[in-house]
Parts: structure tokens; C-alpha cells; sequence
RNA sequence: GGGCCGGUAGUUCAAUCGGUUAGAGCACCGCCCUGUCACGGCGGAAGUUGCGGGUUCGACUCCCGUCCGGCCCGCCA
């Protein structure tokens, strides 16, 4: 580089600096060599620009411009010039001007990119992943990472108005049972015991509540040792807040107030007034799932009590074994073919392990062609006919078996239709609260489970349910759903330390396990523990949503892959035998079969 | 753990029913070119068809296994 310094961007070279000399710095985009002339097009952060090669003004930059190739690093001095006329290119950012080169320097040479380094790659992602420097280097990364930037100020600046303060806990941590897989990592100096990597610092942000710093937050990294989806990665970063003396209404205030600037700062999109609610059982009930969009127009309904006692032996047995059967209707579906619906069940049986799809079509004259109809009686379309709305043009699609797997089924074939039949709101966001969750769920073997996890207080008044009736009992819980996509989600967390030992019980936990486990925190719990509740918003599927990314690994600088590695650095990996000795591990040999 | 889709040159794709030497665009390399901006012209190089096995006179193609990438179910408070 020698003397030489940048003394400008791309981007700040416009019009107006016609007739000065720049020194720009950046990547060769692009180079068209005439032989007589050369032009590169420089790329730096953020921008680009044109640079012209002429051996009238600088007959050695010219020369040494002809070794140039794509990706090389160069540093060139020259003087901006607008073009003539008959050379203007309207179509790209500062299409009128170009830099006229007297001097350039080649500060890296570069091996040809594998692919183009440009908006649109056209190239598999197994290719970007394996090249992840030269993905980093095209737009859509580039515009994701500073939306992402921007994400964590709008978040610091909000929360840090709003008086909270932020701080870090730590990542090397104790495992604990609840949740998901844990991450360890082997203690040299205790042989044989572990740390566990945070799957997120619920219980230290508690723990700073009986502190009483009253307000934190933190931008906290979170690991969970479970299998990947678009939408998970085994690492991610959540926008952890929690906060003393306060009910749900002053927590959800602040939410509010936290995605709305989120919402303007990274994305310039102003968000109604109030964010919307819902409670966890009219979602089920008419979306059929906790995180519901509820831009699309399709809704389920209920008609259990219609098959109880059906001549439709398939749904009256489900019923009878505590099953349940729900409908979703769609009008005017004339358009939907038999073939669509057999795909439809197919997937249904395929991909959901349902049993079956039934299904109804109304034809113009009101008949039902149905594999189902000869064993309805006329009672029983007449009241499914009330209950769906159902009129000539309608498809009608029932499932029947377990609550979840009914819901799942529907939500599923709603959500896919929607989508297929346009069946959609016409507004890009649909924000809402679902609130109301139960505190405990029943589990597949028949035990109480927790809905969330274990430290989310019950609804005040349903306390003393949890004698009696602990399914019943409601949960401060609530989360932030964003176009169907959970974002974050958060609750009052029990500060007395009798209703957080109560609940552990219920949960099975006897007392020797509780304090074994969580001792640290229940005896938090009775060193002033003050009423407080949080929440944690995923950072990583916010960025997702405002840049308009189909996964998580177009808004992450070093993903990875669904199969957790890393294919730039290829982790993970085998590690020498003496660190494994050092930590008093021994592999197991790989069993095969 | 399970279902589905994919894997041919650096890259994006093609290759008829299993049949000649696996082709083409872009990229790359060389030469030419003073106004391009996806520059252009001429020429060239580039392949373990993911890997292993099988069937066959013959396999990119069919079969089995396996690895890798993706989507989903399970799982993930």
C-alpha cells in the first residue's frame, strides 16, 4: 500500500466531486479490457464505481490494469470525471461519472471466485456454505449483517432508554435438566464433570432480579443441542430482558414498545398502535396452533360433539377414546381438484402421521361427493352445514384423532392452502400477542409436564388450583408471534418460593432433586426475591423476517449446516488424544452393525 | 430416529429405452480489440458423473449400500 490512503468510499464519489482526485480501495467486480482502454469496476463496502484505465493518462497503470482479475485488491488514485455523454449508464448508482486512473497498486492478487460475486449467484447453497467468504462478499449477505447491526442498536438503544442495563452471564455454565440437549464442555481441572453451554440464561437473569438490578437485558448467545430446521440453528442470539415490580401489562408495554422501534429502526415499518392479543384457547380453536397468522382467512371448527355418536365408525371411535375432530372449510374452492386433495392426504399421512384426510366437496346442487357421506345421517350434515357454513362450491376437510395431531394436521393443510388459494390478508405484518397459556401440559405417557418451563408463575387467582386442578391452571406466559413465526416468548416467573417448590413437585421432582437441581435458585427465591418477569425475543428470526430470508442461514455470518457443521472451518472435529487425556476423556470405539 | 428432494467440468445445466470419444452457457487460460458497463472476436484447457458394490457384452442412466446438501416429522420450555 505504501503512502498511498483511501480518501474516499465508492459511495461518497457522486457528481459533486467531478474534477477532484480520490484515492479509492476495493475489490476488482469487474474487468473489460479493449485492449486501448480498461474499466474495472471497483467494489468496496457498500458500493461500487467505475474506473477507467487509459494509456493517454497513465501509460504504467494501464499496463500493470491488464494483469488485473476478478477479486484482485487494488488502491488507485485518479481523477473523477464525468463521462460523455454518449457513455452514461443510467442504470446503475453514479452511471454519469467514472474515476480516470493515474495511479494504481495491486495490493492482493486473488484465484478466481467460484462463483460470481454479484446479487443473484444462481449457485447451490452447499457451494455458498463451502465458500462462505465469497457468499459474505455478495449484497444479500451484506445488506443482512448491517440489517442485523441495526437490530442489536435499535435493541440496546430501546432497552438502555427504557433504564435497563445490560449483562452478560456466563456461557460456561451448569447443566440442568429441563429443555433441550445440552451442549458440554469437559472441566480439565474437575475430571469427569461438565459445564453445559447456556440454552439461555433464564436462570441468572432471575437470579440478577433478587440482586435487584431491577432492569437487565443482554444480547445473549443460547445453545441447544437439538436437530436444525430453516428456523434453528444449534447457537443463536436472543434479545433477553427481564424486570422487578412489575404485572404482564407492564412487561408487555415494553415489548411493545421494543419491536416497534426494532421494526422502525431496521426495517422503516411503523406497526399499528397496539400490538394485537389472543389467547392461547381461541388460537387453538380457530388456527389451530400457538403462533397462528392470522392473515390467512381459513378457520377451524369444532365438531367433536357431532361424531360422538356417528354411524362414521373411524371418527366415533376417535372420539370415544378422547379424540377429537375438527374441520376446515373452504368456500369457493371450486378450483381444488380431486388430484390436490389425494396429495393433500398423502402429505397428511406422510409427513404428519395422520390416519387419513376426509373430506366433503358441495357440488352446484348441493349434493355432497364424499367418501365419507353414506355413513352421515342427514342430522349430522345439517349440523356439520351449520357449523362450517358449508354451501355449493365449499371443501370441507376433517381430521379426527388426538387433540395435538388434529390441530397439527389442520393448522398445516390451513396454512398451505391459505397460501395456495390466496386466501390472505393483502398487509406484510401480522404482530400479535398470544397470551393465556396453560402452566402444565399433559405428557404422552399421561404425567404433568411443564407447557414452557418450570419458572413461569401461574395466574394469581389459579394458584390454589394447583392442588386440585393443575391442568387448569393458567400460566403468565405469553408470546410475540410474527406472521405465524414465533419470535419470542416470556412470563411472570415465581418469586415465592413456596409456588416454585410446589410446582417442581408436581413435576415429579422430589424435594432432594429440586434443591439438588435448582437449589441455587429457590434459595434465591428466599433471599428477597422481588415479583419479576422477562422475555426473550429471537434476534436471529427477527433479522429473518425484515430482510426477507427463507432461513436462518442467510441472516448469520458462519452458519451451519442442518447437520450442525460447519463446512468453512469443518467443525466440528477430531481432537488430538492428549487434549482428550488432558480432560481424562476416553472415546468409546464406534459401534457398527 | 423417520419421510421426501437433490448430487455430472470452478459453476449452472444437458446427455432419448442402458449403447460412438459425457455436451453446452458462464467462469478460467491465450491472442486480438480505445468507450465498455453481463463488452466483443478467435482459439484453448477443463470430468474418479459424490463414494463403494452389484446386474449387464456395455451403467451418468437400473439395483443395493454409504456420504454430503436441503425441506419436513419426531425433537427443540
Amino acid at each position: 500500500m505504501g503512502s498511498l490512503r483511501r480518501t474516499a468510499s465508492c459511495a461518497e464519489v457522486d457528481n459533486s466531486k467531478i474534477g477532484q482526485e480520490v484515492v479509492l480501495a476495493g475489490w476488482v467486480q469487474r474487468r473489460r479490457d479493449h485492449g486501448g482502454v480498461i474499466f474495472v469496476d471497483l467494489r468496496d463496502r457498500g458500493s461500487f464505481l467505475q474506473v477507467v484505465f487509459r494509456p493517454d493518462i497513465a501509460e504504467s497503470a494501464h499496463e500493470h490494469a491488464q494483469n488485473l482479475r476478478s477479486e484482485y485488491v487494488i488502491l488507485v488514485k485518479g481523477k473523477v470525471e464525468p463521462r460523455s455523454e454518449d457513455t452514461v449508464n443510467p442504470n446503475i448508482r453514479a452511471g454519469d461519472i467514472e474515476l480516470a486512473v493515474t495511479e494504481l497498486r495491486i495490493l492482493n492478487s486473488a484465484t478466481p471466485p467460484p462463483f460470481a460475486i454479484e446479487e443473484d449467484a444462481g449457485v447451490d447453497e452447499s457451494v455458498r456454505m463451502r465458500h462462505r467468504i465469497h457468499d459474505l462478499r455478495r449484497p444479500p449477505l451484506q445488506r443482512a449483517l448491517r440489517a442485523r447491526h441495526n437490530l442489536f442498536q435499535a435493541a440496546r438503544a430501546a432497552l438502555s432508554d427504557l433504564d435497563f442495563i445490560e449483562i452478560e452471564t456466563p456461557i460456561l455454565t451448569k447443566s440442568t435438566p429441563e429443555g433441550a440437549r445440552d451442549f458440554l464442555v469437559p472441566s480439565r481441572s474437575h475430571p469427569g464433570d461438565f459445564y453445559a453451554l447456556p440454552q439461555s440464561p433464564q436462570i441468572m437473569k432471575q437470579l440478577l432480579m433478587v440482586a435487584g438490578y431491577e432492569r437487565y437485558f443482554q444480547l445473549s448467545r443460547c445453545f441447544r443441542d437439538e436437530d436444525l430446521r430453516a428456523d434453528r440453528q444449534p447457537e443463536f442470539t436472543q434479545i433477553d430482558l427481564e424486570m422487578s415490580f412489575v404485572g404482564e401489562e407492564e412487561i408487555l408495554a415494553v415489548l411493545e414498545q421494543v419491536t416497534k422501534r426494532i421494526f422502525s429502526d431496521v426495517g422503516g415499518i411503523e406497526l399499528d398502535a397496539n400490538i394485537k392479543r389472543i389467547s392461547f384457547v381461541e388460537a387453538m380453536d380457530r388456527y389451530g396452533c400457538d403462533k397462528p397468522d392470522t392473515r390467512i382467512q381459513l378457520e377451524l371448527v369444532e365438531l367433536t360433539e357431532v361424531f360422538r355418536s356417528s354411524e362414521l365408525r373411524a371418527f366415533r371411535m376417535g372420539v370415544d377414546k378422547g379424540g377429537i375432530v375438527k374441520c376446515l372449510p373452504i368456500h369457493d374452492a371450486q378450483g381444488m381438484s380431486r388430484g390436490r386433495i389425494d396429495k393433500l392426504e398423502s402429505m397428511v399421512k406422510k409427513e404428519l402421521g395422520g390416519k387419513g384426510l376426509a373430506w366433503v366437496r358441495v357440488m352446484d346442487d348441493g349434493e355432497w361427493q364424499s367418501p365419507i357421506a353414506k355413513f352421515l345421517s342427514d342430522q349430522e350434515k345439517e349440523a356439520i352445514t351449520k357449523a362450517t357454513e358449508a354451501r355449493p362450491g365449499s371443501v370441507l376437510l376433517f381430521a379426527s384423532d388426538t387433540k395435538a395431531r388434529v390441530n397439527a394436521i389442520l393448522t398445516r393443510l390451513r396454512t398451505d392452502l391459505g397460501w395456495e388459494l390466496g386466501r390472505v390478508e393483502d398487509r406484510p405484518w401480522d404482530v400479535l400477542f398470544v397470551v393465556s397459556f396453560p402452566l402444565f401440559e399433559e405428557a404422552e405417557d399421561g404425567s404433568i409436564t411443564y407447557a414452557h418451563q418450570p419458572f413461569v408463575a401461574p395466574v394469581e387467582e389459579d394458584i390454589a388450583l394447583l392442588e386440585t386442578d393443575p391442568l387448569g391452571v393458567r400460566a403468565t406466559h405469553y408470546d410475540l408471534v410474527i406472521n405465524g413465526v414465533e419470535i419470542g416468548s416470556g412470563s411472570l416467573r415465581n418469586h415465592r418460593s413456596d409456588v416454585q417448590r410446589k410446582i417442581l413437585e408436581i413435576l415429579g421432582y422430589s424435594e432432594e432433586e429440586s434443591r439438588e437441581l435448582f437449589g441455587f435458585l429457590l434459595d434465591g427465591l428466599e433471599i428477597g426475591a422481588p415479583p419479576h418477569g422477562g422475555f426473550a425475543f429471537g434476534l436471529d428470526r427477527m433479522v429473518m423476517m425484515l430482510v426477507g430470508g427463507e432461513s436462518l442461514r442467510d441472516v448469520t455470518a458462519f452458519p451451519k449446516t442442518q447437520r450442525g457443521q460447519d463446512l468453512l472451518m469443518g467443525a466440528p472435529s477430531v481432537v488430538a488424544l492428549d487434549q482428550l487425556e488432558e480432560l481424562g476423556l476416553q472415546l468409546r470405539p464406534q459401534e457398527d452393525e
